[in-house]
DNA sequence: AGTACCACCTGACGGC
DNA sequence: TGCCGTCAGGTGGTAC
């Protein structure tokens, strides 16, 4: 499932099973999902190629062709990677299915067609084109606080503003704020140096565990907010009740005694 | 110009 | 059991 961890752990998945093999043929079953393209362009550009690389930024991931194409997905909210030879495996949602050479099918399952299929020349370009941030792995810290620094919007609206920085979703920002002790509904405007500098360690510390983690919440270190979130609601570094709250929309989870308050 | 909100799509769950 | 409303880890377009 696809924040930046979720993409990530995709990507490696990718790069373990599905480079460098022939591919003889892609099903689309979904063509509502292709972006700007046919199903015959996407076939044309795919079948008899191979994945080369596969790179990501934020959500989105650009797997490199030996043409020198990249097929970019994203994976909406419900998106998924498998890889699979018998195929009782199929999952139940495909909408690409790409069988390669060996035997073996590559399949991007998406039960609620809110990701995207798309081809790119050049991943700067796609980026730039689609306005997104700097990655939230790369950023530096004088760039986040210039990203956070210019909005009157909620810390929470921010970090997850995709155009600011790349790859935050409803979920790592939840846990980027309650790790950091800030409230969502505070105004990104109006936190301080230190309250910047401390949300910008707990982001890279938060997704880089969430990555080592297979961003298997079960995996997670245990004062981590995310596997109480909908389960038992109980803070996990003070034990109080979890409260939610709208913010832009979405449902943000957090602790009130450990995260301040909004004002 | 910048921000908030709905639509898009499908399925799961709880209440009546 | 069945129907209905609500909600879900995202984002583009549109309305303020």
């Amino acid at each position: 499932m696809p924040e930046l961890p979720d993409v990530e752990v995709s990507k490696q998945y990718l790069d373990a099973t599905s480079l460098h093999q022939r591919i003889v043929e892609v099903e689309v079953l979904a063509p509502e999902m292709l972006k700007d393209m046919s199903v015959k362009e996407l076939k044309q550009v795919l079948e008899g190629d191979a994945f080369e690389s596969s790179r990501r930024h934020g959500k989105y991931l650009f797997i490199n062709l030996r043409n020198g194409h990249f097929l970019v997905l994203h994976f909406g909210m419900t998106g998924f990677l498998t890889y699979f030879k018998n195929m009782e495996k199929e999952p139940p949602h495909e909408r690409l299915l790409i069988a390669f050479s060996n035997g073996y099918h590559l399949a991007y399952d998406c039960q609620r067609k809110l990701g995207q299929v798309a081809l790119a020349e050049d991943v700067a370009a796609f980026v730039e084109e689609r306005k997104l941030g700097t990655d939230a792995m790369e950023i530096d810290v004088d760039s986040f606080k210039r990203a956070l620094s210019v909005t009157r919007a909620s810390i929470k609206s921010a970090l997850m503003d995709q155009k600011r920085i790349a790859g935050i979703g409803n979920i790592y920002s939840d846990e980027i704020l309650f790790q950091a002790g800030v409230h969502p509904q505070k105004k990104a405007s109006q936190l301080d140096e230190s309250s910047v500098e401390k949300l910008f360690r707990a982001m890279k510390e938060v997704l880089s565990s969430a990555v080592e983690c297979r961003a298997d919440p079960e995996r997670f270190p245990k004062d981590y907010l995310i596997p109480h979130r909908r389960v038992d609601k109980i803070c996990p570094k003070c034990g109080g009740d979890i409260e939610t709250a709208k913010v832009s929309g979405r449902t943000a989870y957090f602790c009130p005694n450990c995260q301040g308050s909004h004002q």
